[in-house]
DNA sequence: GACATATAGTTAGTTATGCAACCAATTCAA
DNA sequence: TTGAATTGGTTGCATAACTAACTATATGTC
């Protein structure tokens, strides 16, 4: 047990650990090698923006899995750079609906590219297969903690 | 081809994607509750340092995987904590090495439980196998990109 | 209608990350 | 042995994260 304990704790440096940050560092290279001057935790948000406009901030916190000063922030940022727009919402005032610019729905294609492309990089040598069993451990590990 | 991308673009989010945040969220939350008033970065310091003390800063960066202002700046934090003392190297005047102090001695054992029964939750319906092999789809992703 | 509660979003404070520029000690080479 | 390059560490700046406390609108109950 003690044996398996030890396991599982090696696990936790990769959990934790940096193919996430790594894979994040390198999209982010790509962008700016590229002149795209946005983060990528920008770029998530608009990910889920280019897949449906006008979602609320609170839609985006349960999209992105962050809370709401961080979706906040972003949104404050994503303004500045005029890649997005709050407009309040007319059946219910308390809302901001995020809705993209033209500049904003011109960066999607370019950085999906961008984004497969980094992808295929970090799963060379991985089969299908594993690709599967790897997502739905993941997906396991969020949903036993949330 | 384009299907596989997609296919793909789904793992993004889950790797950049939650499951690390989620169980390092959920280790922080234990340490809270047990009145330990350390962040999971400091305490992924101190974990290497649990295995070896005395590690210089150089070392810490490749052990965490994080560069060295990050490295400064934690172990900064530790210092104010009173959990580390930077000790100037006698061979190479240049490196700090990092001692670890009685009271941070002490937690060991107390977070180490913690931080294995977090993982006995987060790997709840998860085969040993599974975990074998998505250990080693996220080392391949992260030699890939390193 | 009035008060309690819930929901959407913002603000403030602390910690952490990445990048770039920097200083100081060391090493290497002409 | 002197000057260039390398290595270990720090500082400044921008972005982002979580917590807690806050405002404002909406809902629901008496």
């Amino acid at each position: 047990m003690s044996n398996n304990q030890f396991k599982k704790g090696e696990l936790y440096s990769f959990i934790t650990g940096k193919a996430s940050t790594a894979m994040a560092r390198r999209l982010q290279k790509n962008f700016k090698q590229h002149g795209i001057e946005i983060t990528i935790e920008q770029w998530s948000v608009l990910y889920h923006l280019w897949k449906q406009d006008g979602l609320s901030q609170q839609e985006l916190c349960s999209a992105t899995f962050r809370d709401k000063p961080s979706i906040t922030r972003l949104v404050d940022n994503l303004e500045k750079l005029k890649l997005v727009k709050r407009v309040a919402s007319k059946e219910d005032r308390r809302m901001n609906l995020i809705n993209l610019t033209e500049a904003a729905k011109k960066l999607q294609d370019q950085t999906m590219d961008m984004a497969n492309q980094t992808l295929n990089e970090a799963l060379g040598g991985v089969t299908a297969e594993e690709i599967e069993i790897c997502k739905s451990v993941l997906q396991r590990v969020y949903d036993n903690l949330k």
